[in-house]
DNA sequence: ATGAAAGCGCTAACAT
DNA sequence: ATGTTAGCGCTTTCAT
């Protein structure tokens, strides 16, 4: 990496023995002209190292080749992958990210998104941590396309959300598999939809009368809950779908505390698949996994079309989930 | 935020009754003229809701007012704090931040660096999770200034990093000052700088024969570490200082399953201040934070000064940690 | 104190 | 098929 000036498009030109447009051309694959002098001006373009200066292309085009990515994430679980699917995806086409966090903070979430139009970004993708809240950001009427990641968006807006439904499913139908009969599902607040549709597709697979537990995100609650199902009258579960990582963790501890086997007695699914939870657990948790790199990938994608211009079917994507299987059901292998 | 075509410098200018030339410097600052003039230029900007056409400003002036974040810290847990404290540092300046995730992947870094070079940022800010490792990427020679945060950094050059040593002092005292007189200190691997400064402090504050076990960064390794010190003959320890939350938490849980009470027998002090893994240990963990929010915060000001041409002093500065107290300790309150 | 004019490095009509 | 030329919107000498 050197310093020193940088060559400019004029000097690769006169290397090539073209002029100026015709150069620009030949690197853009656009214009017309013999496929040996097309030739020639990339090679000499390479020899010298050429970089074209970004800035004044975007002036030109109106394109920046850069996208912003808004997060209100701050602890980055989910934006961080998102990111870095959207990077994968847009890298190739030489378009960057700018990534700006604001938290629940609208006037700060009002700043960055005028510094990303000032800065002439060709997209903004908009990504949350729930799927039925808003960032704190009004950004239709924009100048420029934008898609929704893993968050609530407006009415005829491009959007991509994991498959909550498929992901339950995966779950409910794997303890299934393990011959597990009495399953619970213990999850989040009725007041997230993700925790909602989960539960619908775990009864939907299990029973109408099976037990469905709603508390909080945490741990507390999954030990909460598995006093609950084991202190009761009724027979207790040998099967646990857990809503996140955490509930399951704190389930798993629970159990072991009141001497229950995992996955001897109770085989635990767990959902994130948080890595840093999912792997500490004793056992590991075998967990639902959002494929958030693919949804950031997927939505670099849609804002590459969107920002060439191809028409982009509006609504939402819902990308598959897998399985990750660890040790807390026991039985196979992958699937 | 309205569709339609932008304001021009050009519209400013007309109608506060300036010439091009005139308007700009007022609007920057620069030039000289009439506080009026001045004024009147900028009321006529503020009214018509002109905002500066970040590509064309960038190429007259070479400054693109960006600053490329690059990060090998793919879960976010110190680069997203450092991010936040960057744009929070930068943002009142127009300044933007360009982030990228490359792993520990050479190529990738190359490829990121390059484009952001492209793109003429203002400089680079590399920031890494650990002190004493260095991203796969080189970044001397580059034609723009760059701020090392949190990973090794090369003779010479401008780096910040937490001081592990306070850190580790700030952790140790308040255990002593807890009345705490048998204190081990369990921590990662002997091969992390980080780990070795902290245990060198550690043994400065509770004298040289005191215990410091190393082993993984893992709830795993805290278990271990409690079943040797209680197993021993030596009479175990009543005060505990982590080298994470993780280990914290490992040890924590250790103790409750063997009966031995946290705080009433023994004391706990954690390491990183990871919410997620202090707040849901039982009980929450007293822990030190290395205020990553604010080392991005420093190294945003830094980045602007060198970026505007002001002298930096080169070398690692070091920024204090604090510590955060929970109920893992007992005692007081906040210091 | 203010303004005219020459770029910054590239793209894209429009000519040839 | 290739080249000429007029911008993109701003900053910045250099005149006045």
């Amino acid at each position: 990496m050197l310093v020193g000036d940088r060559i400019r498009l004029s000097d690769v030109a006169r290397a090539a023995g073209v002029s100026l447009a015709t150069a620009s051309k030949a690197l853009n694959g656009s214009g017309r002209m013999t496929a040996e002098t097309r030739e020639r001006v990339r090679q000499a373009a390479e020899a010298m190292g050429f970089r074209p200066n970004a800035m004044a292309r975007a002036l030109s085009s109106q394109r920046s080749f850069t996208v912003g990515l808004l997060t209100n994430d701050g602890y980055g679980r989910f934006s961080m992958p998102v990111m870095a699917g959207v990077a994968e995806a847009l890298v190739d086409q030489g378009v960057s990210v700018f990534m700006c966090g604001i938290e629940d903070d609208a006037a700060l979430g009002r700043l960055h998104v005028e510094a990303m139009l000032d800065k002439q970004v060709d997209g903004i993708i908009c990504s949350g941590k729930r799927i039925d809240r808003r960032l704190p950001v009004d950004l239709s009427d924009l100048p420029v396309p934008v898609v929704y990641v893993f968050t609530d968006a407006p009415e005829g807006a491009v959007s991509l959300v994991s498959d909550d439904a498929q992901g339950a499913r995966e779950a409910a139908e794997w303890l299934a598999g393990l011959g597990r009969r009495r399953l619970a599902h213990v999850t989040g607040p009725a007041s997230f939809a993700s925790a909602r549709e989960r539960a619908r597709v775990f009864r939907e697979v299990t029973g109408p009368d099976s037990t469905v537990l709603h508390g909080a995100w945490s741990e507390a609650w999954g030990h909460e809950a598995v006093a609950r199902l084991w202190d009761g009258s009724a027979p207790p579960p040998d099967g646990l779908f857990c809503g996140n990582d955490q509930i399951a963790r704190g389930a798993v501890d629970a159990l072991r505390e009141r001497g229950v086997a995992v996955p001897g007695d109770v085989s635990v699914v767990g959902f994130d698949n948080w890595e840093i939870v999912a792997a500490a657990t004793r056992p590991p948790l075998t967990s639902i996994d959002m494929n958030l790199k693919d949804l950031g990938r997927e939505a670099g994608r849609l804002m590459l079309a969107l920002s060439e211009g191809r028409a982009v079917e509006p609504g939402v994507r819902r990308q598959p989930c897998r399985l990750v299987v660890r040790q807390s059901c026991g039985g196979g292998s992958a699937r």
